[in-house]
DNA sequence: AAAGCTGACAACCGCAAGATC
DNA sequence: GGATCTTGCGGTTGTCAGCTT
């Protein structure tokens, strides 16, 4: 498959060159994303626009992340799918800057070739009514948008502290670290709305959306521990060293490993 | 060293839904 | 209201590099 081939309206189809980058990165920048169909009239590229836009969004388009996949980012995508199925878009939604294609990708590499896991009855029906709610439910709204960013940033000014809120404070610096920006946190509050009332009300310890999520094998996990959900709508997922030392390892996104240091 | 296998990734295809004419 | 166009999604295939035999 090499950029020469090309198709029966005689588009050209394979690998993308760098002078074709170009050229779709100054379409995109002057016209904005759309009419992918006129970009060979504006460009003179002689790509479809499906093409074109296939590479656009995955692979051109600002703000993509390259590399592994984070841990977390895999055990999202391993819970979500659980529930979803093979919504690779919509599952992509919660994975900033990760492509539906990349996710899709992931999991018939990793577990595409695996035997089906054996019917678990319960699971069956959380997963029937959560998917009958995400029908009913449209995406939110831009002022709900507004609404969480805007008592987000209540708590980032909230300056009291009593003592039975220590641990809830910490908790909280912590999920602050792993979920850096305002666009992560409503992510994971976007998670939280759709699965909370129909999961997490029903979820055991071992099957659970967030208590799943870091059951890792690895020895250097030995606890999890799930914050106050109120701080931010959604479970967290912190780990303890087996030293137990109050050193968290966590992984986000492009900060990758960190540290965080309790006092 | 060479052939075969496997994982990772990019890209294409067909279809369906929505938008536009 | 129907035809056509555009866009988005999920499934599939092709390529390549690294590993194994």
């Amino acid at each position: 498959m090499k950029g020469s081939l090309t198709a029966e309206k005689g588009w050209t189809k394979g690998p993308w060159t760098h002078e074709e980058d170009k050229l779709l990165r100054e379409h995109v920048s002057l016209h904005g994303e759309s009419r992918w169909n006129s970009v060979s009239k504006f460009t003179g590229l002689n790509r479809s626009g499906k093409s074109c836009r296939l590479r656009w969004v995955n692979y051109l388009r600002p703000g993509l992340k390259k590399g592994q996949l984070t841990p977390l980012e895999e055990g999202i995508i391993m819970e979500l799918h659980a529930v979803l199925g093979n919504k690779w878009s919509t599952i992509a939604k919660y994975l900033p800057g990760r492509t539906d294609n990349e996710i899709k990708n992931y999991w018939r590499t990793h577990f595409g070739k695996r035997e089906k896991p054996k019917h678990n009855k319960n699971q069956e029906k959380r997963k029937a009514k959560v998917q009958k709610q995400l029908k009913q439910e449209q995406q939110p709204q831009p002022q709900e948008y507004d609404m969480i960013k805007s008592s987000l940033y209540q708590e980032e000014i909230k300056n009291e502290t009593k003592p039975s809120e220590m641990q809830d404070n910490k908790q909280q610096e912590i999920m602050g670290f792993m979920y850096p920006t305002i666009e992560h946190q409503y992510s994971l509050s976007l998670m939280h709305r759709e699965f909370s009332s129909s999961f997490l009300d029903t979820t055991t310890a071992d099957d659970g959306l967030w208590f799943s999520l870091w059951d890792f094998d690895e020895p250097q996990f030995s606890k999890c521990v799930m914050p106050n959900q109120a701080n931010f709508g959604a479970g967290g997922d912190l780990m303890q060293n087996q030293d137990k030392t109050s050193c968290f390892d966590v992984a986000y996104d492009n900060l990758s490993y960190g540290k965080y240091m309790f006092d």
